[in-house]
DNA sequence: CCCGAGTGCAACTCTCTGGTTGCATGATTT
DNA sequence: AAATCATGCAACCAGAGAGTTGCACTCGGG
């Protein structure tokens, strides 16, 4: 119902595994959930599930590719959080306020 | 164990209830549970619950009062967060990398 | 065509979490 | 000192989340 993206993406960030997931992702570049279990001490399993996660956030998106799937890190959804971030502190700190807002100003896509 | 900061204001803002409490307390300032709960459909203790892993995560802080606790907000610790954000989407978009630098290079802590 | 690598689905366990209720404790005010 | 109001603590419950295992499916190469 009122899961809202603030929810998933906190959610999906919540958890270290996937915190460190996102970033192999986003470093190393897409990957499959059996290369990503491979060294970790994980299943497969529960790359998967982590992966999908990450997907349902918005943060990652998978690729089939003939038989395997390539997971992909999109971040671009960060940046609801960093408007989350701004707007619900702006009476904390002005500094940030205007930070962000040229940050808006810009095209925010890719 | 390895529960980092990052896990604790993740976590801590994942929960719809748990951010719109933080916002309460840092729009109408310190706040008791009693209040807080008064006008939620929640009850006192669920409230309770909630402002004390808003407390763990350092995003509020209860202080006594006479017979009555008031819980701030101390959004400052969302600059961790803040500072993740930046340093882990570096790849991603320069431009934010850019704009917290500036926000690092002046004193955080008021 | 058939075998293997890779993925998908489902069931099951365990723990954590959001929420409740009930009662005990501590401070205020009369 | 007593009644009251707010907080604190503990037990308890239902549901979600993390993780595992087992098996069925599908695609690609020999």
């Amino acid at each position: 119902m009122s899961t809202s993206a603030l929810d998933d993406l906190f959610g999906a960030l919540a958890d270290p595994t996937r915190r460190a997931l996102l970033d192999r992702l986003m470093h190393d570049g897409p990957q499959t959930a059996t290369v990503l279990a491979a060294d970790s001490t994980l299943t497969r399993q529960a790359v998967v599930k982590h992966l999908q996660a990450l997907a349902t956030a918005g943060l990652a998106v998978p690729e089939r590719s003939g038989r395997e799937v390539l997971y992909s890190a999109t971040p671009e959804r960060l940046a609801i959080v960093l408007a989350w971030l701004t707007e619900s502190s702006a009476l904390w700190d002005r500094r940030i306020e205007r930070l962000v807002a040229r940050v808006a100003s810009q095209p925010t896509g890719r």
